[in-house]
DNA sequence: GGACCTACCGAGCGACCGTTCGGTATAACA
DNA sequence: TGTTATACCGAACGGTCGCTCGGTAGGTCC
């Protein structure tokens, strides 16, 4: 292995790659204003760089924004993920991806204010897109709830959707100073999981 | 009581008002392409009317997005309200209100789809006034939820905003077809009565 | 029959939109 | 030292945007 190979020139900084700037106002000026309400130019401004310029490195405002909402899932999957690998109990585990994912949301992380406010619909192809990415990561989900030992014939699907609709919708309530992400998931994980499981604690 | 007072010229057709025709055309357009992806010539199009007539009618885009954002929601307090009359028992009025409630989102009526697809974000004016309405709205849920025999220091406030939640992700993942609007109401607030009422039958 | 009001029309202003295209400074490579 | 790839710049194209403004046809009122 010569020194040729060791030392990838490009990400270096050979001569400058904003690519990463880009992404980050892109993340920002999206999860503010919306898809409509952003323009390529504010993203290129805020970055300081000409609106042509984003075009080296996306095909298309679609393309951008896309990139965005991706890198946003991701984030949150691998928060998810780290947050219920150190436990067992598959409740515990529930609770703790709630509260990663709520944590998400409601840290004012642009790319996951990002992913929380945009809400895919109708049938573009970006739309189709993102929900792609969306159901890649609720996957996690049905996962997790798989694995509870919920009473016979409960509707898995159904309580899926209902634990991730009441934890959605927490951002469009969620003040700073109330009650922090993590309690609110801990006390909407508590909910669901009294009525599921005889001998919860509490 | 003449002849004169009992026949309001405005209203029979003196020169035709195309003010509803108008309201209506923007509930469609804001619903399919959300608000900056319709513009005012595509509604006054759709009504076969120049662009410049909306503004006899409307302030400006704002007054006439807020005008169909609030028309939205009266229907649906007026539909959860005729909903709610009929029944005695709290529980049973919670699900004919979240009966009401859902059906309204998901019979693609444009006003209730944009209801539903529209999460007023941000502080600008128009968030704002939003917000304003879809408060007023909640109100009869706060109601309900406050003549709900639940157990002593329930948080009653989370309680709403999770039932809430659960229905309102219910149009992000419904698929005509499957079950029916009332169903999944029925199902959810059993779900969650089934926790806080002992006695529940299911 | 003249003044007035209502419900529009039609033209257009200035700003902004996503995108394209030809150029170019810098650095790596031969 | 010349070639090539990278990472941009700067100008501009064609189109759309919200909104304004000066009309005016038709009905109502005195």
């Amino acid at each position: 292995m010569s020194i040729r190979t060791a030392s990838r020139a490009t990400t270096d900084r050979p001569q400058e790659n904003r690519r990463g700037d880009m992404l980050d106002a892109a993340a920002r000026s999206f999860a503010r204003q919306g898809y409509h309400g952003t323009s390529i130019r504010d993203i290129a401004a805020e970055v300081g760089v000409q609106p042509s310029s984003l075009y080296y490195f996306f095909r298309s405002k679609d393309d951008l924004f896309e990139a965005v909402y991706q890198k946003g899932m991701e984030e949150m999957q691998s928060s998810v993920e780290a947050a219920i690998a150190t436990a067992d109990d598959p409740w515990t585990r529930l609770e703790r991806a709630a509260m990663a994912h709520l944590q998400s949301l409601l840290t004012s992380a642009d790319y996951n204010t990002l992913v929380a406010n945009i809400v895919p619909r109708g049938d573009s192809d970006l739309n189709r897109r993102l929900i792609r990415h969306r159901d890649s990561y609720e996957k996690v989900f049905i996962r997790l709830i798989k694995a509870l030992p919920l009473p016979p014939r409960t509707d898995r699907r159904m309580f899926r959707l209902a634990v991730l609709g009441a934890l959605n919708f927490v951002v469009s309530w969620y003040r700073p100073g109330g009650a922090t992400p993590k309690a609110i998931a801990r006390k909407i994980i508590r909910m669901f999981r009294r009525q599921m499981d005889p001998q919860a604690e509490d």
